[in-house]
DNA sequence: TATAAAATTATATTGATTATAAAATTATAA
DNA sequence: TTATAATTTTATAATCAATATAATTTTATA
């Protein structure tokens, strides 16, 4: 799991406006809000999540807002999707090459650091994106069922 | 990609039916198709390629058949699921540690041989499963697109 | 301020998968 | 072999995340 204590950089909504701006992407508050859930919060949230998590502070905005602008990101490559989940899609605003481990228990997805991979035979393949995506459960869980 | 000279066994009707019998499958004409085209054929088929491909065969099976059999499949833990595609699911009865490959450009799923991989901070973590999956383009679909 | 362009909303649609109930098949015991 | 129960298969309907569409609202800019 990624550490945690080395204080990952809050992005401000200005910090987003220009990242967004840099990658041909109008602002918008929904835009602001969605992008900077992902970049800040880091649960790798379904469209779901995101919209109920909004809705709170935001409660005019619309589930396909989000799915609009998710899709959009994801065009722009700002985002990528996390392949944990087979009937929803999730989502991550960290493009650095890491893995993701989803917690049966809690659900919770963690980041990996990978610290090697070394594959064969790709001689001669193009490669666009690497996805490693590992089912398990976490130390909490793991006490928890023990108990 | 996985070696393909070294003549993969093929498994008979009979070699399946004791397969799934060990593990506590009941056989049908069916079931043994179904696996047969999975682990004889190694495309990582999709539900609804399987029921394409099994039709011509066999035109009475219907779709269901195919769901129904694959999720038994998945419980028994005699096929996994390949993580390819964001859609639809896809099979894979080589239960073995690798990775897959889907080609952008003709559609593909090619096996990949992990020859080493290193994660850090899963102290504590059990896992159940891992995934790597890659997009890309393959030899062929880079060749023809560069005509 | 007017006009065009873009974003958002509400709603309908899609499509792979799952659920359900009836029918067909298979296994087992008398 | 026959009867009965259990399982498998089929046909059909339901689910539900995601997408498409068209109307409305907001934003940009001349």
């Amino acid at each position: 799991m990624e550490k945690q204590d080395k204080k990952p950089k809050r992005w401000s909504l200005e910090d987003i406006r220009d990242y967004l701006s840099q990658h041909d992407i109008r602002s918008s508050v929904y835009r602001l809000k969605i992008f900077e859930y992902l970049i800040n919060d880091r649960t790798h949230p379904t469209a779901e999540e995101i919209y109920k998590h909004l809705k709170k502070e935001l409660p005019a905005i619309s589930p396909g807002t989000v799915y609009n602008t998710l899709r959009l990101f994801l065009e722009k490559k700002i985002v990528q999707l996390v392949n944990v989940e087979k009937n929803q899609f999730r989502f991550d605003a960290t493009l650095s090459w890491h893995g993701h481990l989803k917690c049966l228990g809690c659900g919770r997805v963690f980041d990996l650091h990978i610290e090697n991979l070394k594959l064969s035979g790709l001689e001669g393949f193009e490669i666009f994106e690497k996805h490693l995506d590992l089912k398990g459960l976490c130390p909490e869980c793991l006490k928890r069922k023990n108990i």
